[in-house]
DNA sequence: CAATAGCGTACAAAATAAGTTCTATATTAA
DNA sequence: TTAATATAGAACTTATTTTGTACGCTATTG
């Protein structure tokens, strides 16, 4: 359950190595060779996470990839949603949602709702958390880096 | 993304449409008519909810299904992973994870943090919720039901 | 003992995800 | 200007997961 693709795995592995040195571009065979992936499917995952903003890229002989923004600065929610797409966990949460049901239900409303807590409880969490080589623990992260969200794992 | 399937869906409207009568057994052919759904994946449903302690079964005639608790006392994740299986975003969450990954990661340890801050986040959630005629609103919600976790939608 | 209703397993069809391939386009260096 | 390199975009195949159904078995009631 809530289980992420293989791709978004891939996703993180590569966003955490291109981090470690932010101004040179990175190819996609050179990240292929260096994380042990299949070179076609990283460009594909790095191909989505420009299309969503989260890289520059750069054609050509010493082209690649680049993060467009310092790793504290993207959101694990952007990079989720620019692999898997946006996030709600039923097709009720949408606006324009078109339920086949027969009977009617209130439920649509109420699944918004658990949408935004699910969505707000990890939008704090940023790529520069992947990048500690040991997790803190979310209480000590979340302290250093957003003073107003408290959620409290037990 | 995070998208629940189609049974959990089903779930969540037969765990409601039950607590309309707690008392009451009701029977999956019982359901299926009131409900518009095919009855084999009601029963399906209800089954999983039942091996999960959240039903009591009673067979025979006269026999069916009844909420084991009051809907104030199951959370939406005991729903969620009784149909769905145990919450986890990688299988690098679990302990017993057998990583294929040919270089060595760190990540395992940071996905179950991940992991950690959704489950924390919608535990508080309890059937009830579902079960309001309109949803108040999670703040509202939350400051009623448990007063300790505060959680902060925008 | 017959009718009802849950129990458990297994299975087929549909949807989704993963991975690959191919062609086009842009950039650099010789 | 040309050859080499690397991203851009689309299409396609295969594998996996999810969904929905079916069937034989067991327990309970009247």
């Amino acid at each position: 359950m809530f289980k992420i693709g293989m791709l978004t795995d891939y996703g993180i592995l590569i966003l955490t190595h291109m981090a470690k040195n932010p101004q040179g571009w990175s190819s996609a065979a050179e990240l292929s060779a260096s994380l042990n992936l299949p070179k076609p499917t990283v460009a594909k995952v790095l191909k989505l996470m420009n299309h969503h903003g989260l890289l520059d890229s750069h054609r050509g002989k010493q082209g690649g990839y680049r993060l467009s923004r310092s790793p504290g600065r993207i959101s694990i929610t952007e990079i989720l949603e620019a692999i898997e797409g946006p996030l709600h966990v039923t097709d009720c949460a949408l606006p324009h949602a078109s339920c086949q049901r027969i009977i009617q239900c209130d439920l649509p409303a109420h699944w918004r709702v658990v949408n935004e807590v699910i969505h707000s409880a990890i939008k704090e969490i940023s790529l520069d958390f992947f990048c500690q080589s040991k997790p803190c623990g979310l209480v000590g992260y979340l302290a250093r880096t957003s003073p107003s969200s408290t959620p409290n794992p037990s």
